[in-house]
DNA sequence: ATGGCTTAAAGTGTATACACTCGCGTCCAA
DNA sequence: TTGGACGCGAGTGTATACACTTTAAGCCAT
């Protein structure tokens, strides 16, 4: 591709959330599009067509697979090129067991610090998750329900927290897609509520308890069963 | 660097432990590097100068220095380059918090599963770190002393929950260079025979109270009030 | 027809070249 | 002497070039 290059812009950032970095943008692109299931697990990437559609070169593309890769959203091979990760079976009941660990030591010290004021945020929260759903703005609501999570950590005050549980969240969507989850949104969302509830009553038991069993419930509605997972591995095509 | 390529071995993976990706081991080095106290908080990573000294090109050492900033060891700022990261003390909290939410846990879940034989292990890793306590192998000792919590989380068989636990061990051993730690790594190794003897009780509660009180013991025995902090921070010498 | 060898095309791995920014020293003017 | 503008050097950001590997198609021999 050889075109003049851009005036770029001195100025300071505009209002688009990410001018920042390029490698960023085609990063959270990418990763859009995996947990929106545009792209679907075992999908190839090859450098030039992303590098193509984007507009720069291999070498952008490269830095942004690779840190696509440390999140494990795509596999790397060696010589083969990136591809959309197929998450085995063990890694998905790991992911939801490390979840179930860190969110549930997480409900259990909300209960202890959540001010009345970050109730009513949770509430406004779980409003708008109600709205996706009558919406049935499926990429949308996904985002939002796993943003309740997310939401969570941060109201800890724990970025480091929150950065982590992230990235599992992430993790999650890509493995709740891949085994078609039969755990409906709104199943999830009322379970969301529960959990609010206790939060507000500050029942640290209760609400480690609700929240572990909503991750389990997500995790046990997974077809993680052998048979499926085989076939699916099995006959997966390249393309 | 103008050098005729190397014959580029066909030849199967030599004895080396890590012959694998170029990338791989200059992160390796550097990581090494930075735990084992070579390298200071806020020196300056020249892309250059390490690349003279791996023998490669830059390329392969943006790619390292990127992942290291994934992992939080170094920091990435906009066209100034890579320096070695200075957490904050918020930063060091919040990493000892998740620690022990995620360890608490780890502590009780292995207790219900644990078997003789991997008791039998860890005591022998207690046998080595007394060892390299009695031979002062700083570096050596370090490492077993971070190692015992990954190899407890490896014990539960849970590969997501060991890389996780690594990087945040990584980054611990990176604030306590930093701030000093008073808590000697004896005291450390005399913990972790407590926790061991719970597991072996199959004691969760104990278990999970020792090992929380384990990480609390080394947070609170860092100089993180924000005094000293402040000062390491205001007069940080740029080299 | 089929299996294996040859070879071309496509794609990844690494190095190098070029464009741009930042920091610092220098020089001039007040 | 001091403040500021200029310019140079060092170093990062991105693109491109080249080397090597893989894949797959084509061809020949069986």
């Amino acid at each position: 591709m050889v075109r003049t290059r851009m005036p770029l812009r001195i100025a300071p950032e505009a209002a688009k959330p990410v001018p920042a970095g390029a490698t960023e943008r085609i990063v959270g692109s990418i990763t859009a599009a995996i947990v929106e299931r545009r792209l679907m697990p075992g999908t190839k990437l090859s450098e030039q067509k992303i590098a193509d559609i984007f507009e720069v070169s291999r070498t952008l593309v490269r830095q942004a697979l690779h840190q696509l890769s440390r999140d494990r959203l795509v596999t790397l091979e060696p010589a083969r090129g990136a591809s959309v990760a197929v998450p085995s079976v063990d890694e998905a009941r790991q992911v939801f067991q490390v979840r179930a660990m860190l969110e549930g030591a997480l409900a259990r010290q909300l209960c202890a610090r959540i001010t009345d004021s970050q109730i009513v945020e949770l509430r406004a929260h779980l409003r708008d998750e109600v709205a996706a759903l009558s919406r049935t703005d499926v990429p949308g609501r996904t985002r939002l329900l796993a943003d309740f999570h997310v939401v969570l950590a941060r109201m800890l005050g724990n970025e480091v927290l929150a950065q982590l549980l992230s990235d599992l969240l992430s993790r999650s969507s890509l493995i709740a897609l891949m085994y078609q989850s039969s755990h409906s949104a709104a199943q999830s969302q009322q379970e969301h509520v529960l959990i609010v509830d206790a939060l507000e009553k500050r029942d640290a038991r209760a609400a480690a308890r609700l929240m572990e069993h909503h991750i389990f419930a997500v995790e046990h509605n997974l077809r993680l069963d052998p048979h499926s997972t085989d076939l699916f591995a099995a006959l997966r095509p390249r393309g």
